[in-house]
RNA sequence: GGACUGUUAGCUCAGUUGGUUUAGAGCAUUACUUUGACAGAGUAGGGGCCACUGGUUCGAGUCCAGUACAGUCCACCA
């Protein structure tokens, strides 16, 4: 629909209307128009770094594809699936045209309310009043409906009363979908004009009265004006209505009214025959599926309002009045016969079985298009031509796939659809796992979209801020199951951790400068000296066992803060700092440069996903150098068990926390970075610092470290945890700010140990809760 | 109008069967420090009646009911 609505609109601006062109020659420009714009639009994924199988692009309109869908169509046809049923569609009486809806303009508009009241039968002097705007439409009524509670017209119920001026009888009906508040309470039934009319009418059996030609005017059937356009019909009818004593009054009424976009006409909605499925034919296996989780939505929510749509489901019109799109394959003959096949000469056949003289002329096409859905629904077969082709190879190597990502606004259009026709021609679910997005909206909540201009030139951005950053902040800002509100700056990180990655690459390059030095520790050393890369390496296990949890999940957005935090925080600024060399030191060993470079290495693997431009290209950048390298494949091995070692990362967070301490400490008495402290560590248990003492004594410029079992006189107090730490330095220093600090931590702990306390004087809490539960609550109170 | 969903720091969101140190993260913001991987970095801080009102419970951001507001899809009213 869309497509057609551009190709129209690309028409009109070089003059050329598409009512003064053939069907063919339409689609000549319609075909060019997708050429250019679905080049476009792959271009657009590849620069953002989509790896998908470029060299299998397939389309709904390929060959095959089409083909497939006349065929299931002529397959549900012949089931009994597919009918032909009244829908009320947009008909455009200038053109003499159906309009699509999405060629139809509604216009604010000032209208009548027009009260008019019918006489009843028998009693002659009494009437009851209805409202209508279109008061012409008054002669094809087929009944009175009233609400089966309204006091007020309870006694009418199964009474007849007079359409004013033609004096056609018709009865007064009760039916729950009247509004007793709206109007008077009394609507008129004009089946032929009105859709929900139409269905009132079907359940009641009322007789259906088109009082309008295809242009506009009046019909036979309305024994009055006919041939009167119908708003001249409509000044003249209210006149005549007034001066026969049924005008009660006439009300301003501010509504809505479609015009046709091409004509800039009134549209007149008119039912007509179009194409249906019969819904409940195929929806059984679909819904199961998904209750039984068969297939799972993500994010669940969605099941619900799955289950909803599909309990109550409804025909699904398959007719389109487009030329862009599948030809609906049923032809008619003079009389209206139906003749629904695959192709023309076949619907001949059919046509000369019934008709031996026939000729081709006799038939004719259908003029409208299948519903986009109606062909999109076939994709997870008939893109591996799973339907033309069925038992091929890879039909059966890749149904049913395994995610499918898509918005939720199409989860019946599509989804739902593909779920049917998945059980339908292949028996077996399409998928396993449905992955719905966010809808991306601007700043101010709006949906973007190609009418509102409001979506960013996604080229521009990428040069200004790189493809992987682009990225970085659509996925980041992505939370499973939430709308994506698209703001620019989250480019701006996205492009700081690019450069942070870029410049750890630097880093390690840079030591690569330096003189290795082969296993410059023993056995006995290693646990020390190589602290850093046993921490990293178990951090790294811990991670990834986090990481399989939010996919399995699919909570993208997640995953990626935990990388990305994995990488700026425990990479850059614990692990890198940790295995630094010092100042100076122009030799490095050789173990932690491989290490660091496996790390790296690794990182790049857990991150490109989502930005695969700058990981690849570290990836190489490092892997010339990692390859065949024998401690390389040593260490992988090593890392066999997915367990991380625990104490380890214990001994990590000690380290982090006391460097943290340490460090506050030295900033809130205003020591100099350069200027190097005396460390006396006070702690229950030494044994971490023998691992540890090394990196802390680098990483908080101490000259010496010592563990002491009293407090240091006149040295600068740090707390971290339980540890007490002492930094002496050759100039005394002003505590104040410091002391102010240590105050504020002692009122908060105050304040916790109180209500810990409170809760543990509660004889119910005591009594009630689960010994775990009070046991955490007296060890807190033990800390405080 | 129907159905569904949501409402937690300035912004975007976590908070997994009610209890896990008097609510967490990223970004933004503030102060100080630093400039030997980093058009930056380090350290610290500020910022929340967890929409509102009731209820259940020893205990509620978490469960229940109602209200308000917002969003989505569907149907659109003579």
């Amino acid at each position: 629909i869309a497509t057609e609505a551009k190709v129209v609109h690309m028409l009109r601006e070089r003059g050329i209307a598409k009512s003064s062109i053939s069907r063919d020659e339409f689609l000549t420009y319609a075909w060019e128009w997708k050429e250019k714009y679905g080049g476009i639009i792959l271009q657009q994924l590849k620069k953002m770094g989509c790896s998908l199988d470029w060299d299998r692009t397939s389309f709904t309109m390929d060959p095959h594809y089409y083909e497939s869908v006349i065929g299931v169509f002529n397959d549900l046809y012949k089931k009994g699936y597919i009918y032909r049923g009244k829908r009320m569609i947009n008909w455009d009486v200038k053109a003499k045209t159906a309009l699509s809806d999405e060629e139809v303009i509604f216009k604010d508009t000032q209208s009548k309310l027009y009260f008019l009241r019918y006489e009843l039968e028998g009693n002659s002097g009494e009437y009851i009043t209805i409202a209508t705007v279109r008061p012409e439409t008054i002669l094809g009524d087929s009944a009175i409906c009233v609400h089966p509670d309204d006091e007020r017209f309870k006694h009418l119920q199964g009474k007849f009363a007079y359409v004013p001026l033609i004096k056609r009888k018709i009865p007064i009906i009760a039916d729950e979908y009247v509004s007793m508040d709206f109007g008077t309470g009394a609507l008129k039934i004009t089946p032929a004009h009105d859709m929900n009319d139409y269905q009132l009418g079907q359940k009641h059996k009322l007789e259906v009265i088109d009082v309008l030609n295809d242009d506009g005017s009046m019909s036979e059937a309305a024994q009055l004006y006919v041939g009167l356009d119908r708003f001249e019909t409509r000044k003249k009818i209210v006149v005549d209505l007034e001066a026969a004593g049924h005008l009660v009054k006439i009300e301003d009424y501010p509504n809505q009214v479609g015009y046709s976009e091409r004509t800039d006409v009134v549209v007149e909605p008119r039912l007509s025959l179009q194409w249906w499925v019969d819904m409940k034919k195929i929806s059984g296996p679909a819904l199961n599926a998904v209750v039984d989780d068969d297939i799972k939505f993500h994010p669940a929510k969605f099941k619900n309002l799955y289950r909803h749509w599909m309990e109550n489901i409804k025909d699904w019109c398959i007719s389109r009045q487009l030329w862009w799109g599948h030809r609906i394959p049923a032809w008619y003959d003079q009389e209206g016969h139906v003749f629904v096949a695959k192709d023309e000469e076949q619907a001949y056949q059919l046509y000369l079985q019934q008709n031996p003289d026939g000729k081709m002329e006799d038939i004719r096409q259908d003029e409208d298009c299948l519903d986009t859905w109606f062909s999109s629904w076939l994709w997870p077969i008939e893109v591996f031509k799973g339907y033309s082709n069925p038992g091929n190879p890879e039909i059966e190597y890749y149904y049913p796939t395994q995610t499918l990502v898509t918005a939720p606004e199409i989860i019946f259009f599509w989804v739902a659809r593909m779920i049917m026709a998945g059980y339908e021609y292949k028996d077996k679910k399409p998928f396993e796992q449905v992955y719905f997005t966010g809808i991306v909206r601007d700043k101010q909540g709006r949906k973007m979209s190609k009418s509102l201009g409001n979506s960013p030139d996604l080229l521009e951005m990428i040069d200004r801020y790189g493809a992987d950053a682009v990225r970085f902040g659509i996925m980041i800002s992505s939370p499973a199951g939430n709308d994506l509100l698209w703001d620019e700056s989250a480019n701006e990180q996205g492009r700081n951790f690019s450069n942070k990655i870029w410049n750890a690459l630097k880093l390690v390059k840079m030591w690569e400068e330096r003189t290795p030095v082969n296993y410059r520790y023993n056995e006995e050393e290693s646990a020390k000296a190589y602290f850093a890369v046993n921490w990293f390496e178990a951090r790294l296990k811990q991670v990834k066992t986090e990481l399989d949890q939010s996919y399995d999940q699919f909570r993208l957005s997640e995953a990626l803060m935990t990388i990305y935090s994995l990488i700026w925080d425990d990479f850059c600024s614990w692990y890198l700092e940790w295995v630094k060399p010092p100042y100076g030191d122009e030799t490095i060993d050789e173990k932690l440069i491989i290490s660091t470079k496996i790390f790296f290495v690794e990182l790049m693997k857990l991150l490109h996903p989502y930005m695969p431009f700058i990981t690849e290209e570290i990836y190489h950048e490092l892997g010339e150098r990692v390859d065949g390298d024998d401690l390389c494949i040593a260490l992988l091995g090593s890392s066999v068990s997915k367990e991380a070692d625990t104490s380890i990362l214990d001994h990590g967070k000690l380290l982090q926390a006391s460097i943290t301490g340490i460090r506050d400490a030295r900033n809130k008495a205003q020591l100099k970075p350069k200027e190097s402290i005396a460390l006396f560590v006070q702690t229950e248990s030494a044994a971490p610092y023998d691992i540890i003492g090394d990196i802390l004594v680098k990483q908080v410029n101490a000259a010496t470290m010592e563990i002491t079992s009293s407090t240091i006189p006149d040295a600068i107090p740090a707390v971290a945890g339980k540890e007490k730490f002492y930094l002496l330095t050759s100039t005394p220093m002003d505590m104040g700010s410091q002391k102010e600090e240590l105050k504020k931590e002692l009122e908060y702990l105050k304040g916790f140990l109180l209500s810990v306390e409170k809760k543990l004087s509660n004889e119910k809490f005591v009594a009630n809760a689960k010994t775990e539960v009070v046991d955490i609550e007296k060890k807190k109170k033990a800390d405080a």
